[in-house]
DNA sequence: TGTGAAATTTAATGGCG
DNA sequence: CGCCATTAAATTTCACA
């Protein structure tokens, strides 16, 4: 799939609130409803965009505690790992990565107790390291300068 | 603020789709189009909800590269960096954290050229370790354990 | 907080440049 | 590919419980 500029300008747009009306999109890049909406569609469907999604506070959940953990495995415990995932609802977002450690998991806590509860139960498969998140910035300037 | 069950499962179902419409969100936890209007905008006006955002599929756009580079700083140097952000566009996301490393960054590239030129640019700031990312499994069952 | 109803705005189609 | 016009649906607002 071929993008042009006004891919780009929808993905901005629709990256900072994807809940805006086709319409009002169309309004900010000069582009009828239709042509809009069509364009959002093709997006989705040639997998552009993964997925219409939304960003929480976990603190204002009662999750004060954000963790990025690393991960060593012994052999292809790994597999099993990932297998099990559902036993670890603590854990959003795994990735697979070369290096030291095979896994990079970021997981949402509601304090230490939790997070020592968490080490025990991922213990039997490999070994893990804690970082505790102190912040983060999500950088929006990609498509900005992608364009 | 107080959630109940109406709440999370509203967080539920706009973690899945967040262009869903008020009324559609209503009809699958039986409320009322208004109710449940308000209910999203309160989640919004508490911080609960911090953004309607969209996942993108970064090698659809001729970025196959991800990267999660891990950054050691000298000083405070890391503050510089941080002020410095907006050249680096690759970074789309950047943790502080605690342990060995100061930060985490996630990087979209399009090549190992474009791999080299980021190190290059990050080399005056600090010291960074690159781990491809070669997997990512995006878990959604945290909602679902929560209630 | 929630519901229900009326006025406004969008979404969804289809025909056409 | 995009625009316009039409019908169906959703949003918005407000009165009321």
């Amino acid at each position: 799939m071929a993008l042009d500029e006004y891919d780009y300008k929808i993905l901005q747009i629709l990256n900072e609130n994807s809940r805006l009306s086709y319409a009002e999109i169309g309004r900010k890049i000069s582009l009828s409803q239709s042509a809009t909406k069509e364009r959002v569609l093709n997006l989705v469907e040639n997998g552009v965009i993964k997925q219409f999604s939304v960003d929480i506070d976990f603190t204002k959940l009662g999750y004060g505690l954000k963790v990025v953990m690393s991960l060593k495995f012994k052999n292809d415990e790994f597999k099993t790992f990932l297998n099990n995932l559902s036993r670890f609802p603590e854990i959003i977002s795994c990735k697979r990565i070369t290096g030291e450690y095979c896994l990079v998991a970021e997981c949402i806590l509601a304090d230490s107790s939790h997070l020592e509860n968490l080490i025990d139960r991922l213990i039997p498969y490999g070994i893990p390291t804690t970082s505790v998140q102190l912040s983060e910035v999500k950088v929006d300037h990609f498509f900005k300068r992608m364009i």
